[in-house]
DNA sequence: GATTACTTGACTAATTTATTCGGGAATTGG
DNA sequence: CCAATTCCCGAATAAATTAGTCAAGTAATC
């Protein structure tokens, strides 16, 4: 389980398809302006989303992507492992090369440690996202179709 | 809380000192024999782990590195954010300006997921994984001849 | 005071992240 | 059919991070 950047940005485009995707896909352009992330960096990591059964493509015009599950069956841990692809953590791949005293001790200490982490990125659903992220945000903002905002909703605690 | 390669060798080098280490303090060159990462890039680390005061160093014959600690009071989130320095992950790192409509919607997301992985990697010691280390380091020879392809290598999601 | 071994910093190479570019292919609307 | 929109793909590039190397120190022991 690595997680670096690239894991973040595609969680976070994950959200925004959660949060914007009505009836009609979100367009790459729209993530790309509201989250700023090049486009051409989306395309990559959608592709890989899309390799990975996360999200469905629709093309031409009103195309875009949408999810390929509800919010709520979609986990954090899948999406940063299907952009994140290597994940192969002990640092000897599978061989068994690794040492002579004992086959590097960290085989089953990464394995472990990776196993929890991993368990707990996925109790982790975009539907917890999109709650986290509902009650300050409200107010939707100007979508591309001029879908004005309501009420502007509380200010945050901590 | 980044999560690569580079706090993975952290710990193992700091679980190689905890395990190693007797009276006598661990050398860098002794470490590096036994979990083959290289002299220099052990000594970057070592310089950072010191200096967020998780290690000591012995200069001189005979010198080398103890933990400053005992492994019981050593978390792993502290080895990986001593050498992972930047911990920034929201990517506007503090500042206001990430968008105009709403505040970069993932500063609280990420805020939030981070306490969570940093607190499950605070609750792991090095004592921990010394404790799962010890067990199968006794029968060194026994796994080296048998068990050979067991554990997978990639965490997989079943 | 000479040897051992840690200390430090600068420098390079390899890898990963992120972006840019240039063209395609599918679909919709006119 | 035509043109606009949008996904799709691959290559090239730039920036950042990771990993490894080198060389000149400082401290401690014998």
């Amino acid at each position: 389980m690595r997680l670096t950047t690239k894991g973040r940005f595609a969680v976070t485009a994950m959200l925004d398809v959660a949060l914007y995707a009505g009836d009609a896909p979100v367009t790459l352009a729209a993530i790309s302006a509201r989250q700023k992330i090049s486009l051409s960096y989306l395309e990559q990591l959608f592709g890989k989303l899309r390799r990975n059964g996360l999200v469905d493509s629709v093309r031409g015009p009103g195309g875009g992507y949408q999810l390929a599950r509800t919010p709520d069956a979609m986990t954090i841990a899948e999406i940063i492992r299907a952009v994140d692809e290597p994940i192969d953590a002990t640092q000897c791949g599978g061989r068994e090369n690794c040492h002579d005293d004992r086959r590097c001790m960290t085989h089953e200490l990464w394995a472990g440690l990776n196993a929890h982490i991993f368990g707990f990125l996925r109790g982790v659903t975009l539907a917890d996202l999109v709650a986290q992220q509902k009650p300050r945000q409200t107010d939707v903002v100007v979508m591309k179709d001029h879908r004005v905002a309501t009420a502007p909703t509380t200010v945050d605690a901590a």
